[in-house]
DNA sequence: AATTAAAACAACCGCTCCCCT
DNA sequence: TAGGGGAGCGGTTGTTTTAAT
């Protein structure tokens, strides 16, 4: 006997989420707090699974997300860190606390993979594929060894960078995954604060008419974020918060404090000038970099070389030269 | 102005992991 | 310890929007 789906399928509603369906998700769990998804669709009355709803929860709804064009140094980040961590969206995300895994994958399938294709060929639209014939095989655990020191010299970087704005980290950098996670009843009444802030929103679903929140979704996402920044209680725990305005550490500007990520241009984002042959590295992006660190540190080459100035070198230097020692 | 192709993004599906009994 | 169930994750699909012709 099979496992019983979650949620029937007869009578589930799919496709878009309405505004109203928006409101009864949003004051459900302004009341009840996240989690125990199974339940919501029971008790919002919502005729939707249970998985749709997290869904809808933590890649729109969920206060703090970001919306809208990723910046250059996101974009670079993303970058780095999925040559650090492979598809690993939600790992990827917890350093981007004001994105989603989603919005990041999507990001990624839709931007940067032909971004980094484009480099790949080059501009004359030859492949530069040396170093996938010249690399050296490695064994599994060879690669294995290498990303987990990759991941921990990355963990270690930001949370040397964290620590100069507050020391928060343990010795066990803690992805802002806390930042989903809303486990305490209690703070509830904290989340979306009240009927006010739902009134809020319904303000701003009025001004934007479906139609035009399509055409600008930061619009209609901003009610939202708004009411996070004034009342996320996580905020004020001092967790990692995208609330901007309330003086929690955002770790993209950690990042961006790290990696000295400043001058990088999308307009002068022709990036294979600069690149070397090595960036055929890029011909499978969609695994772990099981391919070393030869790979990353073109990778790392392109992403520091151009622009970035200040506190770049110990991000890369630990990562190449320490991984070399592996071999 | 109409049509088509490409791009962007929201949402779904199925698998895996982890916790609880 | 094993099995069941919920939650989370990553891949993929479907729909909408935008750009090009």
């Amino acid at each position: 006997m099979g496992r019983p789906p979650c949620c029937d399928k007869v009578g589930v509603k799919k496709g878009p989420w309405t505004p109203e369906e928006d409101i009864m998700l949003v004051s459900y769990i302004q009341e009840h707090g996240p989690g125990n998804w199974r339940a919501v669709p029971t008790n919002t009355g919502l005729l939707r699974c249970s998985k749709s709803c997290r869904l809808r929860w933590t890649n729109y709804l969920r206060p703090g997300i970001k919306r809208g064009n990723f910046t250059d140094h996101e974009e670079k980040m993303i970058i780095h860190l999925q040559a650090l961590l492979g598809n690993r969206w939600a790992a990827i995300a917890s350093y981007l606390p004001q994105r989603t895994d989603n919005d990041i994958k999507n990001y990624w399938n839709t931007h940067l993979k032909k971004k980094l294709k484009k480099l790949q060929t080059g501009p004359d639209g030859h492949s530069r594929d040396e170093f996938s014939t010249s690399q050296r095989p490695i064994s599994k655990g060879q690669w294995e060894r290498r990303l987990q020191t990759d991941i921990h010299m990355a963990r270690q970087a930001l949370c040397d960078a964290l620590s100069v704005e507050k020391p928060c980290c343990s010795s066990e950098m803690k992805p802002s995954i806390d930042y989903y996670s809303y486990t305490k009843p209690a703070q509830a009444s904290t989340y979306a604060s009240s009927t006010e802030n739902i009134a809020r929103l319904l303000k701003g679903w009025m001004k934007n008419s479906p139609n035009r929140a399509r055409k600008n979704p930061e619009a209609t996402q901003h009610s939202f974020n708004n009411m996070a920044a004034c009342t996320d209680s996580t905020c004020s725990e001092g967790t990692l918060s995208a609330a901007n305005n309330t003086g929690c550490v955002d770790l993209s500007e950690a990042f961006e404090s790290l990696f000295g990520f400043e001058s990088f241009d999308s307009s002068n984002s022709d990036v294979s000038q600069s690149m070397s042959p090595e960036a055929s590295i890029f011909q499978d992006e969609s695994k772990p970099n099981i391919s070393g660190q030869v790979p990353l540190s073109v990778l790392e080459k392109w992403l520091f070389d151009d622009g970035a100035t200040l506190g770049k070198g110990d991000f890369t230097d630990i990562s190449l030269d320490e991984n070399d020692d592996l071999f």
